[in-house]
DNA sequence: CGCCCTGTTGAATCTGGTCAAACTAAGTGG
DNA sequence: CCACTTAGTTTGACCAGATTCAACAGGGCG
């Protein structure tokens, strides 16, 4: 039953994986080398995307998903009189436009941070997928569920934390997610400007330059530009805030707080 | 294949309907009557939760998804430190719970605001009704889409709104559910306080009482405590700046917003 | 009937935004 | 190769919207 996920072990080798983020889809699926060859079949067209270049516009007709293989995207939305959000930063083994299903509509705008290079995977190939192997349907929504929580921490960051507390929980984040790539989780460069982190925390992009600045001078990160390096992770954490996990007991007492 | 929605006409009636949430996934894949009573036998306890009450906790084990009949309930996060967010309010006819898959825990606590019936389906069950009706599981996928768009849209309020168009856009898109739902679009009470709708907003209470007097002095509201009337649905349209919806036209031109 | 919770209003404070300007890096074209 | 342009970043001065603190009013429930 494809809602019991599958949990053997993967087969295919790390290599291929990495390559493109398709694999992300199936590797937790425990997919045997058959299943991986299968999958070669469904990735159709390779697309590279400059920098400043979109990806797929909103309300553009949903016609593929994207799996990122290097470089890096943000996707973003924007109210009528055209103050954009930024929702999302995206990096080399994640998947994009999957919340289209709905309305059949790409429902964000995505574009290059830089020189990105995206599997296209059709969505008729990957219908044909899912047929083949049913349990891909299980790994969507997985995967859904895992950005629908991702997106609730980030009203938490928005609604509730200062200035200091959403830079702080930005870089952790950023740093997880390169760890969890086998990238450094202590040195990285971001791809994106002090105006797009800016947005992204709800932010103008002078407090960002700020909060950086005093960052360093508190000798928790140094940063020059688009290279930036975490020096205390320990220290940056606490600033963050990280939201409850719950794991351990019930939630902390109740304070009906209000934001900030 | 389950991807393509099919999109027959719905043969259970109204009523049944709206007695209970579970049928909102099944509703737009045109259910017939058959499928309907195998539907009915899924439905295993039903719960009265009071105002107050816990649904389900943080890092609790995920059992149940939960459809709400009457009442009204509120989901929401918190940083270690005890702040909390509320990420969602939920109505008759509503899913609750299914972001929860990938973890296989709840990722959000939920609280009645209201004596709230709610129908428990045990995942079990839940699995069973996706094997003999294999288009729930593309019906779960729309539902986790339409989750995702509309955390979307609700950072771009907390990060790009200020109060008043949070408060405008607050009003109009409950009276749109309500609309929805066939209750009335321009008159209803809120089950939420003050304090739940600043938090949900990223506001102090106090900034909501204000702004809804601000309204009422305009004559765009009438409110008195929980009971609320919608008097100029056009001029509350205008303030709240809806999310762009791209239907039309490309998106405007870009103008790389600060916040507020 | 009185208490308590929710909602409302006022005044002071402050975080973070806006505006302006300087500076740096990276192109770009002559 | 260099002057020039452009985009991105940084810093300072000032300001405004929203929060905080506080006091109070009114309903509803025990």
């Amino acid at each position: 039953m494809a809602l019991q996920a599958v949990q053997k072990k993967p087969e295919c080798d790390a290599i291929a994986c990495q390559d493109c983020g398709l694999y992300q889809l199936c590797l937790p699926m425990g997919l045997n080398s058959a299943d991986t060859m299968l999958l070669d079949r469904y990735v159709k067209r390779k697309r590279i995307v400059k920098r400043g270049q979109i990806l797929y516009r909103l309300g553009e007709e949903f016609t593929c998903v994207y799996a990122i293989r290097s470089g890096s995207v943000k996707t973003y939305i924007s109210t009528a009189d055209g103050r954009l959000q930024i929702t999302g930063f995206h990096i080399p083994g994640e998947l994009l436009g999957l919340s289209a299903i709905d309305e059949k509509r790409y429902n964000c705008e995505a574009m290059a941070l830089e020189t990105t290079s995206v599997c296209e995977i059709s969505l008729n190939c990957f219908e044909e997928l899912a047929r083949q192997i049913p349990s891909v349907h299980y790994q969507m929504l997985r995967m859904m569920s895992k950005e629908i929580k991702h997106n609730q921490n980030l009203m938490l960051l928005l609604g509730k934390k200062n200035a200091e507390e959403r830079l702080a929980t930005f870089l952790l984040t950023l740093s997880k997610r390169f760890a969890m790539r086998n990238y450094s989780a202590t040195q990285f460069n971001l791809s994106m400007s002090r105006g797009d982190i800016g947005n992204y925390l709800g932010l103008a992009e002078e407090t960002v330059c700020r909060i950086l600045t005093r960052f360093q001078e508190e000798g928790l990160i140094a940063s020059e530009r688009r290279r930036i390096a975490l020096n205390d992770l320990e220290r940056l954490g606490s600033i963050a805030h990280e939201p409850y996990s719950g794991v351990t007991r019930a939630l902390p007492r109740v304070r009906v707080s209000h934001s900030r």
